[in-house]
DNA sequence: TCTGGGGTCCTAGGACCC
DNA sequence: TCTGGGGTCCTAGGACCC
């Protein structure tokens, strides 16, 4: 048996390091992974790091920090490739592995201990086996609990181990800005450290009627038990990281900022068109369309219209958000980006339509589906609705 | 050319029902 | 002479995570 039974694996800046492995020529340089334009950093290597270069800054500022950064365009396949052998390799040590995404993954070696011994033997045996079968560099946090394994994970990187025993848990825990706890963005930061909430040992110590004061009921709560690293111990194994989706949606800013109706409405298009296939590929229906608008000056809002019945179908997604679109009476509000995004999402068996005599409906939904066919055959390019050829 | 795209969960108010 | 209390659904917004 063990006392800290849970393990936290975080790949090391996964995507630049699996872009590293196609050009090791690369390695000695600032690297990011990103996409042009108006995308953000997707991952950033040590060295690029050295610079200032951080996830999620945006690639405009990147170049200003650090101009002799080198850009690598995502290849999402080759990610998931690798992250399935990676989540193979934790499955051949514990069947309880409750991956987070792609690069990332809780493992419960309770029941390994005996077969393999301590987990911290353990951490450094997947470390070996990940680094020589994939050519990268993980890091594991070892603790009794989610999250101060998460916190450890993070501590040791890059390319370490860190294991916090229950006896050393509330002193490593309690030095750590308040910034660093899962779920304690910017904003609750900020918050926090206006109520001279500054470290984790704060928080610990402050009435948990105040905490929920300050910060809500259901946040001060959490917060209280992350303070004294008494979160969860119980992992519910999933094999990927998004398991059954209770929502689907894809949005896109435009590569220039637009006011022009057409435009949008056709791009409402092409999203509602990727929206509906994908929940047509998973076979789920789903009642509630939301519209997502976000202007030049970054303001974002949303609007949603629940329809009677559940749908999978492009032409049905496409007039709601459209009409949601027109009643918003946008004269020349130039708009950044739009979306589109469904709810409810339930398993299209379930759903039974109720006809109306006379409703070409179910003409729509025999048109995506020929158009499901044809494009596993021949491709995405090769169908799609008229008005965006 | 500041600020992507995929999600989850929580809050809060109003409607509606028992 | 006032003002009930839940539960659930819908909508909008916000915070957060990877």
């Amino acid at each position: 048996m063990t006392d800290t039974p849970i393990l936290h694996v975080d790949m090391d800046a996964f995507y630049a390091s699996v872009a590293l492995r196609e050009r090791p020529d690369l390695v000695d340089q600032p690297v990011v992974v990103g996409g042009s334009g108006r995308g953000v950093v997707l991952a950033a290597n040590y060295v690029a790091r050295r610079y200032g270069v951080r996830s999620a800054l945006p690639m405009t500022r990147v170049r200003r920090m650090c101009p002799h950064v080198v850009v690598i365009e995502p290849d999402y396949a080759t990610f998931t490739s690798v992250s399935a052998s990676v989540m193979e390799t934790f499955r051949e040590v514990t069947p309880v592995v409750e991956a987070v995404s792609l690069d990332e993954a809780f493992l419960d070696v309770r029941g390994s201990t005996r077969r393999l011994g301590p987990p911290e033997g353990i951490a450094e045996r997947l470390r070996s086996t990940i680094h020589d079968e994939q050519g990268i560099t993980c890091s594991v946090g070892v603790a009794a609990s989610v999250s101060v394994a998460k916190l450890a994970s993070r501590q040791a990187k890059p390319d370490g181990v860190i294991v916090v025993p229950p006896a050393a848990v509330t002193s490593f825990l309690h030095p750590l800005d308040v910034g660093e706890l899962y779920g304690v963005g910017e904003k609750t930061q900020a918050l926090l450290h206006r109520f001279g909430l500054l470290t984790v040992g704060d928080l610990a110590h402050t009435p948990l009627r105040t905490l929920q004061r300050a910060v809500g009921d259901h946040l001060g709560r959490e917060l209280h038990h992350l303070a004294w690293g008494t979160d969860r111990s119980e992992l519910t194994p999933r094999a990927g990281p998004h398991e059954p989706e209770r929502s689907m949606g894809a949005d896109e800013t435009f590569g220039r900022d637009t006011d022009d109706r057409e435009v949008i409405v056709r791009e409402l298009l092409r999203l509602s068109a990727r929206v509906a296939s994908r929940m047509r590929s998973a076979e789920v229906a789903g009642r509630t369309i939301t519209l997502k608008v976000r202007f030049a000056d970054f303001t974002t809002i949303t609007r949603s219209r629940t329809l009677p019945e559940a749908t999978d179908v492009t032409v049905e997604i496409h007039r709601a958000v459209t009409r949601l679109y027109d009643a918003l009476g946008l004269q020349r509000a130039r708009l950044r980006l739009v979306g589109v995004r469904v709810e409810g999402l339930v398993p299209r068996a379930t759903v039974h339509r109720q006809l109306v005599l006379g409703e070409p409906e179910r003409g729509w939904a025999d048109a995506d589906r020929a158009v499901d066919r044809a494009t596993r055959r021949f491709g995405s390019a090769a169908v799609r609705p008229a008005s965006l050829v």
